[in-house]
DNA sequence: TTGAAAGCGCTAACAA
DNA sequence: TTGTTAGCGCTTTCAA
C-alpha cells in the first residue's frame, strides 16, 4: 500500500472546506468551530495525514531542525558523554517535533557548522562542547540564530548549560581535605576547555591549606603515567583525577606499581563514568547525568527559538559519590 | 553587519534578468551563454548568496538531508566505531551539499525513525546497525525512500555495504590453525546482529579440523569472564573474541588469573580497536576502517537518490594484524 | 467562524 | 539564449 502523500488541498476538497480550515484545525491558531474541528482531525487521524514540514518551513521560515555541534575528534572516553547528551536533546526535539542536524567541528575548523549555518538548515544550534577562544560561539554569535552552549564560557550573552563543577569539585575536595590529606595532586587534560578549567578552580578551592601539585595538559597516556610516578615519588596522599580517562588511566599505572589504594594513596575522579565505575575498589567520584544537560539545553533552545528570553546560565545538579577509594 | 538575506529575486532584479537566469546560472541545467553566467556567479560571489535550500527543497522535493541510524543504547565499546562511520557520512555528504540528521532506534522500537520518515525530513537513509529480524529495514522497504544499510543482512533488496567479515575471520582463523591450534574458543556477544552470525561463520570455516567451543550471547562482563574460567578449566589452546570488547574483559580476566599469553594461551581478536591496542602483549586482530564504510555508504546512498542503481553488496578491504598474543 | 488570495524562495515547463 | 508563468504545500493577512 504505497500511501500517496495527502496534501492539505486534498483535505479541504474532502472535506467541503478551505485549506485555511484546515491549516487552522491542525495548528490550533485562529478561531474555529470545535465541530468543524473535530471533523478535520478525525480526517486526518484515518487518512494517516501527515503535513509536509518543508512547506510548513517554508511559509514560516522554519526548518524544524536544531543542530547539533560535537568534536569530530574528541576522545574516545568523551563518545559516552556526547551519546547521552545527545540522546537527551533528541528526546527533547521529538516532543516539538524537531529533528537534529548532526555537525561536526575540529578544534577552531568549523567549516561544518558555516555550511549549516549559511544553508539556513536549522532554526538553533547546541554546541556540545565550549572552549576558551571559542570560534563557534563568535560564529553563532555573528548570525542571528539562536543558540546555547553546553558547558561554561567567559563570553558575554551565552546561554549555558552545565554542571555546576566548580561547586561540585570544591565540595569533593574538601570532604577529601576532612579526611586528612596533607598533599594532593590534580591529573588534568588540556586546559583549553573550560570544564577543565573549572575543576582546577574547585579543587583549589576545596584543598586550600593542603599542598597542591598539577600535573595539567596531559594528552598521551604516558603523560599520565609519569604525572603517577611523580606522585609516587613525591610520597604524595591523594590523586584526583580531572576526568574518567586520566582515572582509568591512573588506576592502570598504580595497578602496575602494586600501589595499594586506599592505604598508600588515595584515588578520587572529578568524573565517573563506566570505564571506571567496575574498578576494585570502587573510586570515589562526581556523578553527573550527561542526558539531562542534553534535554535542558534542548528544551532551553526551542524557547528561544519560540522568541522567549531565558536565563543565560543554568546549572545542573551533581551527585557526590563517597567510595572506597578513599577509605 | 547583518547579512540581509539576498534571494534570487533580487539578484535578477539587480542584474537586469529573470530568475530563471539566476537559477539556471546556478544549478548548471539548461543552456545560458557563458557571459551571463559568469556575471551571476559573480555578483553570487561578491554579495555571498547562498540559495534557500528549505525553497528548492520543496520545489524539487528534496530535503538535502539524509538520515543516519544508530542505536541508542550501543555499548560503549561500539560507540567509536559509529563515531567513525558517521564521519565519514558526514564528509561525503558534504561533498554534495547534503547533512545528516542523526535518529536513534532501541532494538526493535524504531518510532525516532518513523517520524523522520513520516515527516519527509530526508531524502534518504544509511543504517548503521542491521539485526537479523530488522524492522528499520522493514520499514523502510515499505516507504518509497533509497536506503543502504551499514553491515549485512539477509532481506533481499538491500543495498549493503560492509567488511567482508567471513572472509576475514575465515582468514584470521585458518592462520591460527596454521600455528598449530587444537582447540579454540570463540566468545562473542549476542547473535541478532548480522555481523556476529558472520564473524562466527569464518571462525567455523577457518578453524576446520580444530576443537571448537562457543561462548556466544554474551552481554555482561561477568558471562565474559565466566567463558574465560571454563577456558581455562578445559585448558583450551586458544580464544578469539568476537570483539573488541569482549576481547578487553577477556584480556582483564586472563589478566586477573595470571595467565601467560601466548604462552600458556593465544588470544585473537576479530575486531580492533583502541581498546585494545595498547595491550601488553600486543593482540593479533583484525582491523578496519571504520570511517570508509561511512563514506561509501554516503556516497552510495547519494548515488541513489540520483536515480542509479548501485550493485547491491559492496565488500570493503580489511587488515590482519598478527602479534604478539599469538605467537 | 470561515474563506480567498497572496506569498515563502526556488525550480521547471513552456514560450519567445 | 532568455523570460514568463505556474507551481511545490503550507501559513497568514484581510475580508466576508
Amino acid at each position: 500500500m504505497t500511501t500517496e502523500n495527502l496534501t492539505i488541498d486534498d483535505i479541504a476538497r474532502e472535506l467541503g472546506v478551505s485549506k485555511t480550515t484546515v491549516s487552522r484545525s491542525i495548528s490550533g491558531k485562529g478561531r474555529i468551530s470545535d465541530k468543524t474541528r473535530r471533523r478535520v482531525l478525525e480526517f486526518i487521524e484515518q487518512n494517516n495525514y501527515k503535513p509536509n514540514l518543508i512547506a510548513r518551513g517554508l511559509a514560516q521560515s522554519r526548518t524544524y531542525n536544531i543542530g547539533w555541534v560535537v568534536p569530530g575528534d574528541s576522545e574516545v572516553g568523551s563518545l559516552y558523554f556526547y551519546q547521552r547528551c545527545m540522546q537527551g536533546v533528541i528526546d527533547a526535539a521529538a516532543e516539538a517535533d524537531y529533528d537534529v542536524l548532526i555537525t561536526t567541528v575540529y578544534g577552531h575548523n568549523i567549516g561544518g557548522l558555516m555550511r549549516v549555518l549559511d544553508n539556513h538548515k536549522v532554526d538553533g544550534v547546541i554546541l556540545g562542547q565550549t572552549l576558551t577562544e571559542d570560534p563557534a560561539i563568535r560564529a553563532l554569535k555573528k548570525s542571528d540564530i539562536p543558540f546555547v552552549a553546553i558547558g561554561s564560557t567567559e563570553e558575554e550573552n551565552v546561554v549555558q548549560v552545565d554542571n555546576d563543577h566548580v561547586t561540585a569539585c570544591r565540595e569533593l575536595s574538601s570532604i577529601l581535605k576532612l579526611k586528612g590529606i596533607h598533599s594532593a595532586a590534580l591529573i588534568g587534560g588540556t586546559e583549553d576547555k573550560v570544564v577543565t578549567q573549572s575543576r582546577r578552580r574547585g579543587f583549589e578551592e576545596g584543598m586550600e591549606g593542603v599542598q597542591q601539585y598539577f600535573y595539567m595538559n596531559c594528552r598521551k597516556n604516558e603523560e599520565i603515567e609519569h604525572a603517577v610516578e611523580d606522585v609516587l615519588r613525591r610520597k604524595l596522599d591523594c590523586i584526583v583525577c580531572e576526568d574518567d580517562r586520566v582515572c582509568y588511566v591512573t588506576l592502570g599505572k598504580l595497578k602496575k606499581e602494586g600501589v595499594q589504594i586506599p592505604a598508600q594513596l588515595r584515588v578520587a575522579s572529578f568524573y565517573n563514568s563506566s570505564l571506571i565505575e567496575d574498578n576494585q575498589p570502587a573510586i570515589t567520584s562526581l556523578g553527573y547525568e550527561p542526558k539531562a544537560l542534553g534535554i535542558t539545553a534542548c528544551r532551553t533552545l526551542l524557547a528561544m527559538i519560540d522568541g522567549q528570553t531565558p536565563q543565560e546560565k543554568q546549572m545542573l545538579g551533581y551527585e557526590v559519590m563517597l567510595r572506597a577509594s578513599t577509605l
